[in-house]
DNA sequence: ACAGCCATGTAACTTGTTACATGATTTT
DNA sequence: AAAATCATGTAACAAGTTACATGGCTGT
């Protein structure tokens, strides 16, 4: 939902056009994650269809401007006033990998873990870099990019720490408790073959 | 594309039937994203159009057993070896919308802050009660388990202490510093209206 | 003239997700 | 007998994403 919300919440800035929305996007979050244009004009014919937005004139230059309704500002400001909801009902690739990794046949998470680590260090690294962006800090675009760097690194370091701390586990547990009792209590008619069974 | 490949994952233990899936895919997950059982079947039609999986055959009960093949299990190898991307092409809710956020006019920006945080908190704490699984973390299911609260803790706190710096970003700045200049030398021709600009 | 950007749009497709229908078996 | 669970499936939809077609305008 966040391009949806995303253009939503410019629109409530003021009428925009496609095109332009994509650079006010771009704009507003540092440049981190590049849109196909395309996905601006299915967006907003999404948001026609349900309301929240409407089209409006179309300019000497042939700009089609887009407008928020009433129902849009809401959604907006409900946008705003929520939090993200991660954990819950977001799934977490990465975590999702750890754990599957771990009922699978060893040796493969520590590998797993390896090449996580690697490609975080990586883009730690690259996030680092000083080429990033020229704007400074001082205006919004800058502080709006600072913010997606600061989050940027801090979901990396965050995935550090989680594989330090997975590699942990893994030393303080004797190798084969991973194979002990998989099939325990389980669905009691419902494993009739041993086949799916690590 | 989690889901898909976990139950690729899962399959290349051995065959299993759908509701055998789900109940593997909780189970080595620690039960922590419900999953719909729906969901396995519309994977399992998807995964076989692509050929990684075939049906098999139907046991006594009326169990239909689904087998990886051989491009499966190579795919399963890719997803191994291959760290989960994140940052460069996934959206970041919490980023876009902090991002999003300072460059809409201020006061919101604090609420969103306060809001998250406290969304945050109280996350943390369900995290940290002790209700959560019955199960030891001797057995390759606690310890799925526990990575998985790992880092769903891990994932919790990386946004804490992002809230965090983005405050102190906030703090460092003159408030004034984010209307200033939104409009500098962007799309030349492409921002007739002023409309939409801060 | 030509390359490249600005600008709008369309069509197709992916994964995820839910709601529903259906029946068998098990539990209470 | 009724309620719950097991089990398979279908239909529809949401949001994201890409590739492509089509022009106009701009700079070299």
């Amino acid at each position: 939902m966040s391009v949806r919300q995303s253009l939503l919440a410019i629109l409530d800035q003021g009428p925009c056009y496609g095109y332009q929305l994509r650079a006010e996007f771009d704009r507003r979050t540092g440049s981190a994650w590049p849109l196909n244009v395309g996905q601006i004009y299915n967006t907003l014919e999404r948001l026609e269809r349900d309301g929240l937005v409407a089209r409006g004139e179309t300019d000497a230059q042939g700009h089609v401007y887009w407008a928020i309704t009433e129902s849009g500002s809401a959604e907006v400001s409900d946008w705003l006033a929520s939090p993200v909801q991660r954990g819950a009902a977001v799934r977490d690739e990465l975590a999702i990998k750890l754990a599957l990794a771990a009922t699978l046949p060893r040796a493969e998470i520590a590998d797993v873990i390896r090449a996580q680590r690697e490609s975080c260090l990586a883009r730690l690294h690259d996030l680092q870099d000083p080429l990033d962006d020229p704007a400074s800090p001082d205006t919004a675009d800058g502080l709006a990019g600072a913010l997606v760097r600061d989050a940027l690194v801090s979901a990396v370091e965050a995935d550090l720490r989680l594989l330090a701390r997975a590699e942990e586990r893994l030393a303080r547990h004797p190798r084969h408790a991973l194979r002990l009792e998989l099939d325990r209590e389980r669905p009691k008619r419902g494993r009739p073959a041993r086949s799916a069974v690590v």
